[in-house]
DNA sequence: GGCTGGCACTCGGTAGACTGGAGTGCTAAC
DNA sequence: GTTAGCACTCCAGTCTACCGAGTGCCAGCC
């Protein structure tokens, strides 16, 4: 809504439709989704809400594509959605949909069922997703900033290499290699990891400052220094590793162009930019870029559904569904909205240290 | 070598070409590994180390055909090699490949420039080794048995939630999230903590074992006993998560049906299945698979390489390549084979805690 | 005896002609 | 404003002809 006048184009001042071509282009929609194939008018006059004839439709559709929501693949074919006439469709025509019986038991089971680390909680949930819509499924974990320090410890794992890990609140575990210029002794480390203790232990990771510390060995002051640096940048990163790709063969089903789907694939394998891709829509404030929505070229013929990830009401991460623009909105964006909600409430309840994911339930 | 008398079928019993047979098989394989069309006698008679006209090369490619070294795709078609072709290219044809300067400075920048952890360090692989073949590249991460422990560590996540964290010698980092039935405090964590550092540190993953701890405090005893469980669990997995796939947008070069391409994509999904797979081949004493050789019907139209990861000559882990079977043998297996032994090097490094990626490169 | 040039033949692929059908735009009538 | 009717367009499929690449075979040659 906030984005009705952000696209000009359309002659008339006014964009909304009329019920009727609402209701033709509804049709249109609806039918092309589901066939693949372009809709021509007879097909159309027979959907229950249109009730004119074809000729009538005929006349309504000439205008659909004057606005630029129709398109025809040439003359004497029938209509085609435009990114436009999908945009319009999904703002004002799609009823919000709703998963069915067996898609809501499967996510159910799911996260009844789900235990064990982040890594692998967020891992199994894109697969999740893109078992539940048939599209490949992005989940883009929760940035650690928020999250409180639990554990640190420094290990040598040679002379000159330490590795530092910290076991955070919402049960993952961040850890920097240190390479250093000298090399350190054990006491060292273990004088280093009684500092970092007590520097760390119960802050969260975006409140650590890299404060050169003070204190009697240089060696260790160095290496504490280097340490804290390193969980500075933990913090503030978004590393790779965060983003997990489900169900990448359902794009080769839903493409036919070997093309279209090698360049798609080759945008998945920069993990950077599907994050940057995710989060522009968010900011966005949309939960679905069509087609040339969002900037990204390559991905001209696919939709993105993003929902956030929230965290005590902020948002932290994203969950996404890619798939062609053809594609079920209604059904991809409940599922997208069902699965970030319960993973949401999964990660809140880690955080906060609860057991039973029932508890998520709740509220 | 071992494998020559496995495959029967072949009307002579040597199953070894004549001089002449074999030039002309590998100028068809040569052929139609550049350009990916039937190759005919005319082409054939022109390469270098045949010499002699189409109509003799003719009459021997009948006899290529008849031994199922060669196929057609129709009458009045040239000839393309078959699996069994291609076998033969391989074990008695193809001089051993060397990787181009360019890859080979490729190869030494990134082995050099190469630091973080494991995980870091083998998904970064997969992608090197996808660059240098154009082919999807897999990463099988050694098992970690026999890495010892320097540090374990368990931290209360929740009042029933318990992470153990341990890390090993080669910078690793394992983790098991162990659900109790009972609430834990703090103290009992702390305690566990220390009784399984004493247990546990200095130790091989694969020496330790789970037998119960005897301890005045029961609840202390039984979380001990579920992480020692736990611990011992993570030296025996070889979880998916140790996996790492690159460059699978690859896949839908090499192919031009979308829907070999998106069998190949689910299959490379289950990542379990990508890991039984190459270490079938490995166990088959085999560097490479070609079509129908390793039972895996979805991969009919693939060629698998491999090459182990060897630590302190024990092998652990293996480097995969996966392209179509038309793809050029000699180079992909230099690529694997040159790239398996710098990650083996620098993980045996790792392990000794050396520093000086150099180091690797002795010997 | 083995190799080769010549030759008739096969077959896939392309181009052109034709057709059926789906669908359109327009118009005249309701 | 709506609709039936109609002429028109264009795709997709079928058929044909044809070219060319490549074959298999055979007779002649070294």
């Amino acid at each position: 809504m906030s984005r009705a006048h952000t696209h000009q184009g359309a002659p008339r001042p006014h964009d909304e439709l009329d019920g009727r071509r609402a209701a033709i282009l509804d049709a249109v929609v609806a039918e092309y989704i589901e066939t693949a194939q372009p809709v021509g008018s007879t097909t159309v006059s027979k959907a229950a809400a249109v009730g004119v004839s074809p000729a009538t439709v005929r006349a309504e559709m000439v205008a659909l594509e004057r606005e630029g929501y129709l398109t025809q693949p040439h003359t004497s074919a029938g209509r085609i959605p435009t990114d436009r006439g999908y945009r319009f469709f999904v703002d004002h025509l799609a009823e919000p949909g709703i998963l069915g019986p067996s898609q809501r038991t499967q996510v159910s089971r799911f996260f009844d069922h789900l235990h064990g680390e982040m890594e692998d909680v967020l891992e199994r949930t894109s697969s999740l997703l893109a078992e539940l819509t048939s599209h490949a499924a992005v989940v883009v974990g929760p940035p650690h900033a928020t999250a409180a320090i639990l554990s640190v410890h420094a290990v040598g794992l040679g002379p000159r290499v330490v590795l530092v890990v910290a076991v955070l609140d919402d049960g993952a575990v961040e850890k920097v290699t240190l390479e250093l210029d000298e090399d350190v002794s054990d006491a060292t480390v273990a004088a280093a990891t009684a500092q970092l203790r007590e520097r760390l232990e119960g802050r969260a990771l975006n409140q650590v400052d890299a404060v050169e510390p003070k204190g009697s060995d240089p060696h260790v002051t160095r290496l504490v220094g280097r340490a804290l640096e390193g969980v500075v940048a933990m913090g503030a990163r978004r590393e790779p590793e965060e983003v997990f790709i489900g169900g990448s063969s359902r794009l080769a089903a839903s493409f036919d162009a070997v093309e279209t789907v090698r360049s798609v694939l080759a945008i998945l394998e920069q993990q950077l930019v599907v994050v940057d891709l995710l989060n522009d829509v968010l900011a966005r404030g949309l939960s679905v870029a069509i087609g040339e929505e969002h900037g990204y070229e390559p991905l001209a013929s696919c939709a993105v559904i993003v929902a956030p990830i929230s965290l005590e009401g902020a948002p932290g991460g994203v969950v996404g569904i890619l798939g062609p623009t053809r594609m079920n909105y209604p059904s991809a964006i409940a599922a997208a909205e069902v699965v970030s909600s319960r993973l949401s409430h999964r990660i809140d309840a880690a955080r906060h240290g609860e057991h039973d994911p029932d508890e998520a339930r709740r509220g």
